[in-house]
DNA sequence: TGATATATTGAACATCGTTTGATTTCAAGG
DNA sequence: CCTTGAAATCAAACGATGTTCAATATATCA
């Protein structure tokens, strides 16, 4: 219930609008209850983005990746951003929050992303013999990290005018795919 | 004073350690009295962040970017992972700051990063021809971007263990390094 | 039914950014 | 030197936030 009532609010006025009050006035309780539940408010908001991580990821599932390594990246960074286009407020949720210092993220968490990452490293698989399971895994996460970053500058309103995301994300994958496709040097890290 | 007091703040307690009463206290005045000068605390931070990225960049300025791109971005990432391991606290900041939705940023901290990339655009000049300014730049925001990513990843705790923020820009930087010397497709931006 | 555990409440607390009216400071003019 | 008016500064308050906790209601079960 808290989660439903989280994720319409997050999409109606974004995290930022999302408050303890608010949730609990949306399920019909108080404040308090939502304690019994939850162990802060930060963790209910990190439930909500893994939450929503997977349903990223379960959409990614059901690509079709098997062709070449430079198409399935293709397909899966539209699939981004048709996502984040059609859920802003949902997708900035996972991209804005922060935890208080000194909090370590759930394991669940991790395990959600990871399992995302997985989907790219699936999709970038025909760039790697098989026991370059390293830079696979590494080259994944700067793909996810890159994806991250323009992303953040997007939502926090930190891209000048020319450049757009789209532009952004399009070069990205260019580039590495450029990068993978007339390649000598593999990976260091693997030898 | 203000802004002096706040990186002082900001470099023992971090951003979330910093605080209106805080910073009144620092300076010997009232917060009353800091609302003369900025119209709110954002403003405050994000004159903060300007200087902290005005002094990245002067940085970067005095170092010797004439040889060939691959050795200047190297040098610059070198560079950013060295300041960034000396003032985390401070470059956290610039990352982890957000304004309230609905504000947008002060002309000045577009003014300072657009310096910044103007940076590494000088440094990766040498891939490109006269005319490509276009995705000369796209490429320098693209790779801005991407470190803004892996740096926003770690510092939000949101890398696994295996992945570490060294090895992450390294191949980064890397990776474009190797999409641009063998590249025949330079540029789709300016064609 | 009565006792025990669980769920829920409502009010309070601490902290935050921000506002505002009173007060002090201070320099210029008579 | 005194007055006056503007600017700087203060102290207190406001509203909103996340969180806590004793009191109350509800449910469970012997």
């Amino acid at each position: 219930m808290a989660l439903d009532a989280a994720r319409k609010i997050v999409l109606e006025k974004g995290l930022s609008g999302l408050t303890t009050r608010g949730i609990a006035k949306e399920i019909g309780y108080t404040v308090g209850s939502l304690y019994q539940v939850f162990d802060n408010v930060d963790q209910l908001i990190e439930q909500l983005n893994i939450e929503t991580i997977d349903h990223v990821r379960s959409m990614c599932d059901q690509l079709d990746l098997d062709d070449d390594a430079a198409d399935s990246l293709r397909k899966l960074s539209h699939l981004y951003i048709h996502f984040t286009q059609e859920n802003p407020q949902l997708w900035d949720a996972v991209i804005d929050h922060k935890l208080p210092t000194g909090y370590r993220r759930q394991d669940a968490y991790f395990d959600s992303v990871g399992k995302l990452v997985g989907v790219v490293e699936k999709a970038i698989a025909s760039f790697f013999k098989a026991d370059e399971l390293a830079s696979r895994n590494l080259d994944a996460n700067l793909l996810w990290a890159s994806l991250y970053g323009i992303t953040a500058l997007a939502t926090a309103g930190r891209l000048a005018r020319h450049e757009t995301t789209l532009s952004l994300i399009d070069r990205l994958i260019e580039t590495y795919i450029a990068a993978k496709t007339h390649d000598e040097l593999t990976s260091k890290s693997d030898r």
